[in-house]
DNA sequence: CAAACTAGTTATGAGATACAACAATTATCA
DNA sequence: TGATAATTGTTGTATCTCATAACTAGTTTG
């Protein structure tokens, strides 16, 4: 049985204790980078979707926004894997972006299976006002972090994925 | 448009390159750490709920058993601002729990309306068999990282849950 | 004591996610 | 060439997660 720490909060309030305030322990659990990455991760996807709320998006239909106006004409199939998300769920996207017509499904001449997506002007300024909104976020949530430190994340994050 | 980064996967193999394959930019995405922590995230997620799957155990429920063991005789309502999940939410899981007889479910003499949650020796033994192989799941997901750059993580990780 | 609050529970609906199956089209290769 | 296999987008469905409202039973407060 760990520590229980009182609730009397006193001259020593880490943050392990200040933030649950409610006198449980996860010593355990925070002895794991997982844990610490699921926390921080919910508060930066609440702020997150926060945010794109007031443009009508949400975290994937904006970042399927981005790389289709980062890579006009790439396939659905492509966007899925780039997503790493299923095709099939992929459609609805797809359909919500076109529905608002902030893209366009185009035929492919070579490819009668396939549809190239590409942005729409209106698309494209939702791009500009998101990645200005985006940026903001990223700003309020790494809280004056140094480039530094950012960037050690970011190499231990790819490296992460990288397996 | 960003550099398409055509098929051929020259010389320069970035990661960025080899990760897609497909020919695909996420090279705006790439400048946000939230993108990052994502993809990572989903990396740990997948490799831990397999890690899990053997022992019968999710993601939820086994972060319920650990601050179960560490914390006995918390209640409900406890567990659930710990976990920060919703008090309904955390009833289907404490029955889990319960019907494994990984935990029981103990009336507190001084207030009948509450629980009072602790483990039984199932409940321990399995936490120490869990914990094993979480911890592998940790190392295995690491891949050798070194101690200082895991502690640079957690700090960025906790400087950006504080908000 | 009455009103307000709290603990646990139930039910329900929205959202995400995985899988199987399908039609249309293209690629493979004997 | 022609049969077979594979791919693209799609639909449908089942499952899981998560948030919310509403309820019972019990406790606190004024």
């Amino acid at each position: 049985m760990k520590r229980p720490v009182a609730k009397p909060a006193g001259q020593n309030a880490s943050r392990a204790a200040a933030e649950e305030a409610t006198g449980v322990s996860d010593e355990t659990l925070c002895s794991f980078i997982g844990y610490h990455m699921k926390r921080a991760f919910n508060v930066v996807q609440t702020d997150l979707n926060q945010t794109l709320k007031p443009l009508g998006l949400r975290m994937v239909t904006y970042s399927a926004l981005v790389l289709i106006v980062d890579n006009p004409g790439l396939r659905q199939s492509q966007l899925a894997t780039a997503l790493d998300i299923e095709r099939a769920n992929l459609v609805v996207i797809i359909d919500e972006l076109e529905g608002r017509e902030l893209i366009t499904r185009d035929r492919v001449p070579t490819d009668r299976r396939a549809y190239a997506l590409n942005p729409t002007l209106a698309g494209r300024r939702l791009y500009d006002r998101a990645l200005e909104a985006v940026r903001g976020h990223e700003r309020r949530i790494l809280n004056g972090m140094d480039e530094e430190t950012k960037q050690a994340v970011i190499r231990a994050m790819s490296r992460i994925r990288a397996g």
